[in-house]
DNA sequence: CTGAAAGCGCTTACAG
DNA sequence: CTGAAAGCGCTTACAG
């Protein structure tokens, strides 16, 4: 039976047109057995005998016909910077997980680079997803605003920008600072560089705040300063630089752990100093890499799991129920300590 | 002027029909003057006029509607596994980018245990893709037999399979693991371990029919074998397991570089041996931190991104031009020589 | 509980 | 070159 059916709409997908004929049923009885949430409306022993010829013709509900006119598109927007490294890179797996636990998919999008980012806001809007995340490294304000002006909810992953009404979820930097500082001075360090980024993102002045405020404290004011951008190579480059002055100072704070590996071992091998006797080094993010062995990185642990959770969380609630104000989670960095202090 | 139009849609989004009032020409003209492809169909003039009222509306054409009719989403299926590590997550980033170029979006798919895979399916199905790219970790064939039985073309990234009517790029890992046998044979290593996977996969066994078959071409029979997962700890602790042994090999093969940074600081922490004087390691994928200076690992590096552009390129061909044979490009692996050995 | 019908926002023959 | 109309595959009031 259904052998006939299936064989002349060979060439098309099957649809719940078909369905219908084969079940003996209308097609709006169909969608209805297909719909969890009015699904109850079908008497059980034909909602039985719809998905017996569903499951003879192969059929599936067509999401983009349900997107189309349901306005639920199942699907939220990911938007990453370049130039990820390891701490991005696993962001994007993550969000990809727990979007999906959510019974959503995750359409990703890269600005490659900023000056290229109008037309990649065009097509974020033009998917009609139903909730976009901006991650930190692809931040830009007209993106967020235009998004929003077209209703779509959108969260901030891990970038505070103040005065501004958008959902946002970070890890607040100026503590995470704070508490390097605050952990070489303890352990007597008193000559200390700071090796931060080259390209100066809020995230990165908000670190540097809480770093040399704290410092300032105990009347520490002239700090070594290297800037490096966001690699192992550079982070080396950089160790060589900072190190390479008669006065050397006896730790380094690098505000990526990516970074910090790389003065770690420009410190070893350029100048044989060992760590943490010679050299004490801390680092940002944890990565996996700082946990290993040749490394052993004092760092301070982002809670990304924690953050994508919430981040995740908050855009579903808001898909939900996009009234209200918007929320602003912070939440509060901690230090790893290994051996590298 | 369209100010009032605008003030009546306040909220619902502004279609193709708003647009048409505002300039004062019918929805189909509007419908194509925003198709690039038949967009030369509209008389000069009547184009600006409707690009000009829909910039004052903030009109963006509803792709989910264009997908629904032409069947042209613009998306790309990205199915990828569990436990990405270094070398795969950096694939997603890749390929999302490749994609995008091509005009398109990644809707990515994660298989978190292949137990599960069999709603992750449905999905992919259901979101009406252009085509799908399944990646080797998420590989599954029933999820590619299901997919191409729906007419979406596949192309299965870096895994083979005999037998079977798919698109398929990768690269040899017979090729390989006799490279790597080779190089050790010639720098004189005898005694040689061997650490692989705990799940054979078919890529597994390929490498080591590669290693063995060349090896044995020099009556070398007896190696060492551990197994370890896909982790720099795992590494690490088949490291010491394999090393722990009296007659201790003088050259370790690791089938993955997370795996052989593992090996080598074990070696060094746990046994204060030095490399590559006191032992050799030679890895596999050529990782970032494969490059590193406490490592600079000898590896065999895959060239990730020629295989991502060629996926790209086929699935992009396939979905133009679906007939044909399936295409399988085999690429050859190269090693990369540091100071590992 | 079920069916006939309208409609989501487009594309695309079909006339003119 | 342009417009009126059909249709993509669904969901969802509206009747019954």
């Amino acid at each position: 039976m259904g052998e006939e059916v299936k064989k002349t709409i060979l060439n098309r997908s099957i649809t719940s047109k078909d369905v219908a004929k084969l079940a003996g049923v209308s097609q709006s009885t169909v969608s209805r057995a297909f719909n969890s949430a009015s699904g109850g409306g079908v008497k059980k022993e034909i909602r039985e005998k719809v998905f017996q010829a569903a499951k003879e013709l192969g059929y599936r509900p067509n999401l983009v016909a349900r997107g189309m006119i349901s306005g639920k598109t199942n699907m939220i927007g990911l938007v990453v910077g370049d130039n990820l490294g390891p701490f991005y890179n696993r962001i994007v797996d993550m969000f990809v997980e727990k979007v999906q636990e959510k019974g959503k998919q995750c359409l990703v999008f890269k600005i490659p680079r900023q000056e290229q980012i109008a037309p990649i806001i065009e097509r974020v809007i033009q998917f009609r997803l139903e909730g976009v995340i901006i991650t930190a490294s692809a931040m830009n304000r007209v993106m967020a605003e235009t998004i929003i002006q077209n209703d779509i909810p959108v969260v901030l992953f891990n970038r505070f920008i103040p005065g501004i009404d958008i959902n946002m979820v970070y890890v607040d930097p100026v503590e995470g600072g704070k508490l390097v500082a605050e952990f070489l001075y303890q352990k007597g360090h008193r000559n200390i560089g700071y090796i931060q980024f080259d390209r100066e993102t809020s995230e990165e002045m908000e670190k540097k705040i809480g770093f040399y405020s704290q410092l300032r404290q105990y009347q520490i004011y002239n700090l070594k300063e290297e800037r490096s951008e966001y690699s192992y190579q550079s982070g080396y480059e950089a160790g060589v630089r900072i190190l390479r002055s008669e006065d050397r100072p006896t730790a380094i704070f690098c505000t990526s752990d990516l970074v910090a590996l790389g003065v770690m071992d420009a410190a070893r091998e350029k100048y044989g100093l060992e760590i943490p006797k010679d050299l004490a080094v801390v680092g940002y993010d944890d990565i996996e890499m700082s946990s290993w062995k040749s490394y052993q990185l004092t760092t301070v642990q982002q809670p990304v799991e924690l953050l994508i959770e919430k981040s995740v969380e908050i855009i579903c609630d808001k898909i939900e129920n996009p009234e209200g104000k918007a929320v602003v989670d912070m939440v509060k960095p901690q230090l790893v300590i290994r051996q590298s202090v």
